[in-house]
DNA sequence: ATGACTAGCACGGCTAGA
């Protein structure tokens, strides 16, 4: 099963290129983040009559995401309280809408929309830093619980230097600095590793291009989109990529989709594969 | 050093993104 994650920067306006992508590329589940519209408002018609069910956790203008999944989708969650309930901290956090999961064939599907921080003197920034600290606590709660765990989302955080086009200019600022990264590691503990990483080990693949910067005509991004796999679901992973095209389309968001494919459900590896002669 | 561009809200010029 292939499982997506794509920040669309406002889902109605995206609408058109999101059902387009779905088609062509027929994964089994999306996660969007920035969907931008409140959960009365959000298109699940447009989905369901591609086959997609949905899960949504959206506001009015800001943040927002949403799970779109061909499968069943089971025990939606919505922000960090329902695995931290008695985390005052999870419940303040919950007001900006960036955290959603389900079980869907078996698996825990968790989307993520970090914080991005604005600036590193910004209260947002703190913000980002309390976020991350959060999501590690609630990461520590869900490894009890023992599901396979696929993490993805925009998480507005460059991890090294090959995951930047200028890392001498931009290594400790915004996305880069040392502080957030060491939050997020502090996050994936042993236990989560980058699904892209397991493939691509060079630099030069990224998904997301500024907008300001003309960043996509001039080939100069970052990969701050991430799709992170227990060590179990390592075993299954079959391939990691960007859809870094999309990117080039007429009014596009200013992020790329990533894919992740994953030989999953396990197959049974026992001797009852007779065929039918 | 700063801003660029895009989207939402609402219809003018902000906030926010990254």
């Amino acid at each position: 099963m292939r499982i997506a994650s794509w920040n669309v920067n406002s889902v109605r306006t995206r609408l058109d290129q999101v059902l387009a992508w779905l088609e062509a590329e027929r994964p089994e589940v999306l996660c969007l983040q920035e969907t931008k519209v409140a959960d009365e408002l959000f298109p699940h018609a447009s989905f369901q009559a591609l086959g997609y069910a949905t899960a949504i956790s959206g506001q009015k203008a800001y943040n927002g995401v949403a799970i779109l999944s061909r499968l069943p989708i089971e025990d939606v969650q919505v922000g960090f309280t329902p695995l931290l309930p008695q985390d005052p901290q999870a419940l303040d956090l919950g007001e900006q809408k960036r955290v959603i999961s389900a079980q869907i064939a078996g698996l825990r599907v968790l989307n993520l929309y970090v914080p991005n921080g604005s600036s590193l003197r910004s209260e947002k920034y703190a913000y980002k830093l309390e976020w991350l600290a959060c999501l590690k606590r609630y990461l520590q709660a869900q490894e009890a619980i023992g599901e396979p765990l696929v993490m993805v989302g925009d998480f507005n955080i460059a991890l090294e230097a090959r995951d930047i086009y200028d890392p001498a200019r931009l290594t400790g600022g915004i996305m880069a600095s040392e502080p957030e990264r060491e939050a997020l590691l502090a996050a994936l503990g042993e236990r989560l590793e980058d699904g892209f990483r397991l493939f691509e080990p060079e630099s030069g693949h990224w998904s997301w291009w500024d907008y300001r910067t003309a960043g996509w005509e001039t080939g100069r991004g970052w990969r701050i989109d991430h799709i992170y796999l227990d060590a179990e679901l390592r075993d299954h992973a079959l391939g990691c990529t960007i859809d870094a095209p999309m990117r080039g389309n007429p009014q596009p968001s200013d992020h790329a989709p990533v894919i992740i494919n994953l030989a999953w459900p396990p197959q049974d590896e026992g001797e009852d594969d007779d065929e039918e002669c």
